[in-house]
DNA sequence: GTAGGGTTAG
């Protein structure tokens, strides 16, 4: 007779294999139930989104066994990840007794659902705040693009005893970074990362992150040295190394790289032809490209996706192939979203075709997008075809939708400071003598705003 | 034996 605890253990392999079916047999079967019994069957139910037979057994749960914390938090996070964050705020409100785990389950909910003020109004709130409840506010500040705020927030960090920042922390850092360009503050992680003994190669990817940062800072050769230096290398860190080498436009590099990678029998995976594929763009590898694209499937069991697919057609429109572009676009399974045939009329504009352009002006308006810049470039690939009476109906489509062109905007660093600069834009007066040279060399763009980094002497320690 | 945080293109 398996003892109550072997029950569980077992409850608790099916619930984390998603078998919450099975799980829920041994449950009603079992001759005896405890509170982690019920934890765990509500916990399983909450976690695969069948919240309304968790909250069915979290009412039927005995008063002999009461409910605790453990049961109440695995409710906030099961509607929280369903995007249920008013249900779950009454889990958290009515709860009679929070720990700190409910509080970052609550947080953690909103910042996963891009509320970050809500997340913030929480944090700030809190008794007591651990590394959890630092990197689940960091990571919320990357997922919604707010990548000062996660570098600022943290500086913060640093500033309270009791906490430690930890290798799940510098993951979200580096990628803040990463978005910025902010080489010298990336390096100013890597150095606290060595100085903090954190591993590089452990299953917390840092390695991987790292690359990933030097990469898209521009910097390929610290990039490439932190590679050929880990002693350990995952799927993440080739990933890492040949997307990195592809987006600084190192296509042979990439390509070698993922040659490499398969005689090193590592198992790639959907972002690893992503990396090589973009490569293959990138250089103009026409031939490559579709080899590639097509051993996904027959040689990885790997099903292109949308984003797969994406890269074939700018590989092929780019190249000036616009029918066997449009041809893989017709073939996808799924329906093409704006970016793919946004990719392509940009193809079509730039090889003047509009037979292509207007029969993917078709697919265009049955999305009914509100991204601007497809229907600008259709404008334009009439007006470049002298159709100007089309050019201008698409126009006066955009403005009857309320859309507004969003201007492009790019940002570097230099000694320390970000600078972001939007096209067209003249808001910004002080612009430094040098910075507008640059400007200048640079093209039609003008400096918006020269951002302080955040308590310099912690980027310089 | 049960609950909370993660990055990968443009």
């Amino acid at each position: 007779m398996l003892d109550v605890v072997s029950w569980n253990t077992i409850i608790d392999g099916y619930v984390k294999a998603g078998l919450t079916t099975s799980a829920r047999h041994l449950f009603d079967r079992m001759p005896a139930r405890n509170e982690v019994s019920w934890s765990a069957m509500i916990g399983g139910y909450a976690g695969s989104g069948e919240l309304d037979v968790a909250q069915s057994l979290f009412d039927r749960m005995p008063a002999s066994v009461g409910r605790n914390a453990v049961t109440w938090n695995s409710m906030i996070t099961g509607f929280a990840k369903q995007g249920l964050l008013p249900l779950a705020r009454k889990f958290f409100d009515d709860m009679p007794e929070r720990n700190i785990v409910s509080w970052n389950a609550m947080i953690s909910g909103y910042a996963l659902n891009g509320k970050m003020s809500s997340a913030r109004a929480l944090f700030d709130e809190m008794p007591e705040r651990d590394v959890v409840s630092w990197s689940s506010m960091i990571s919320g500040y990357v997922q919604s693009n707010h990548y000062r705020e996660a570098l600022e927030l943290f500086n913060q960090m640093q500033l309270s005893r009791n906490v430690r920042p930890n290798e799940v922390t510098m993951v979200s850092l580096l990628s803040s970074c990463a978005h910025l360009a902010a080489l010298e503050q990336g390096k100013w992680i890597h150095a606290y990362i060595d100085r903090n003994k954190m591993r590089l190669d452990s299953d917390d990817n840092l390695g991987a992150s790292l690359v990933d940062m030097y990469a898209k800072c521009g910097c390929v050769d610290s990039a490439v040295k932190v590679f050929r230096n880990l002693s350990h290398r995952n799927v993440s860190t080739w990933n890492a190394m040949i997307s990195g080498l592809a987006i600084n436009g190192l296509a042979d590099e990439s390509v070698d790289l993922f040659e490499e990678m398969q005689r090193s029998g590592a198992k790639p995976n959907d972002i690893t032809f992503l990396g090589v594929l973009m490569a293959c763009t990138h250089g103009g590898l026409v031939d490559q490209g579709r080899k590639y694209f097509a051993m996904m499937s027959y040689a990885h069991g790997i099903e292109p996706q949308m984003k797969h697919y994406g890269c074939l057609v700018d590989l092929l429109g780019r190249a000036g192939m616009l029918e066997e572009a449009e041809e893989a676009i017709r073939s996808m399974p799924m329906k093409p979203d704006v970016m793919i045939l946004g990719a392509l009329l940009g193809a079509c504009r730039i090889h003047r075709n509009v037979p292509v352009a207007e029969r993917l002006t078709v697919d265009f308006l049955e999305l009914n997008s509100q991204e601007a810049g497809c229907h600008v470039l259709l404008s334009n690939i009439y007006a470049a075809a002298g159709r100007w009476a089309d050019a201008s109906q698409i126009r006066r489509l955009l403005r009857r939708r309320g859309i507004k062109k969003v201007p492009g905007s790019s940002s570097l660093e230099l000694d320390g400071n970000i600078y972001e600069f939007v096209s067209g834009d003249r808001s910004h007066q002080k612009t430094p003598r040098y910075m507008t040279c640059w400007i200048k060399r640079s093209g039609n763009r003008h400096l918006k705003g020269v951002h302080q980094p955040q308590k310099k002497s912690y980027w310089m320690k």
